[in-house]
DNA sequence: TTGCCAACGTTGGTACTGCCAACAATATGA
DNA sequence: TCATATTGTTGGCAGTACCAACGTTGGCAA
């Protein structure tokens, strides 16, 4: 994205649909190539926190708790069973389903990413106050919820 | 983006990037989609606005003005001409430039897509009072400031 | 039991966005 | 005058969030 060598006009800079696509494309490119610096994408971390927090779990399932497409899960599983961070193992229950699990290589990389992905979070919310991060976080979580209802 | 049918890890759900891009692409399709019934683009509007603003400017002082490529100027200032909503001429005291400005259906149009708009963001911030949104813009706003100074 | 519908993993593909590189034409400044 | 910069334009690329289709498997009702 450019930035702004000129002045942008009120109307934009007043949209709050547009306010916060331009502020999540700089998060995502943030949080993007700070993650790749780690050979991470943001898939894995939230495959990797999915499973340390709730366990072992099917790969629909997986992807229904961190909101992804079930074929965006598969590409995601096999880039972190590759590299060791869970085993995918068929489940004997239901043979249609397989179950991910992560490792303790897959652990540590979590960690190492939490710690990362903090000291990005304060590289974007730099110039906010606690205050107003908890504020921001509590209003984008409130329509968040909202959104995701319903059809 | 899949809606949460079962329960996101705390890690990710209150991550303030995670947020923000999620919450942005609610944002991003539900303005995408009211746009479309409007035959128009996020880019369609964001250019007719700068000309209705600041007048008549040749395409690279549009990009600049709202943050867009030039190339992508090219293409949307392609589809306004040809829905006579801008006329593109060449500018005789500079013969790189085009100049390009705003027709009457343009203006109409224009004012039509901000009554669309309007109500884009109204169904966007449901959840929130007055106050509160005005708070979310801020802080935004902010957020989009210091990220868009410098490299 | 059979038959039907739903869920699972997987593959392959789409649309849109935000970019970047290269080009020729033109302007500007040393 | 010559090097450098800017402009419009074309073409392409990577990433994201999807969707459709498929064969396999499970669950349920008749």
């Amino acid at each position: 994205m450019a930035s702004a060598f000129e002045d942008t006009p009120a109307r934009l800079r007043a949209l709050p649909s547009r306010l916060l696509t331009q502020v999540a494309t700089h998060a995502q490119r943030l949080v993007t190539q700070g993650l790749a610096g780690a050979d991470a994408r943001r898939y894995h971390y939230a495959l990797l926190a999915t499973l340390e927090e709730f366990g072992p779990a099917s790969q629909a399932v997986l992807g229904r708790r961190c909101g992804m497409d079930r074929s965006d899960v598969v590409a995601t599983v096999n880039e972190l069973a590759q590299r060791e961070m869970v085993r995918r193992t068929p489940d004997p229950e239901d043979r249609r389903r397989n179950v991910v699990t992560i490792t303790e290589a897959g652990i540590q990389a979590l960690h190492q990413l939490d710690e990362l992905l903090e000291s990005l979070q304060d590289e974007l919310l730099a110039p906010l106050s606690t205050e107003e991060r908890d504020q921001l976080v509590l209003l984008l979580a409130r329509l968040l919820e909202h959104h995701s209802r319903a059809p």
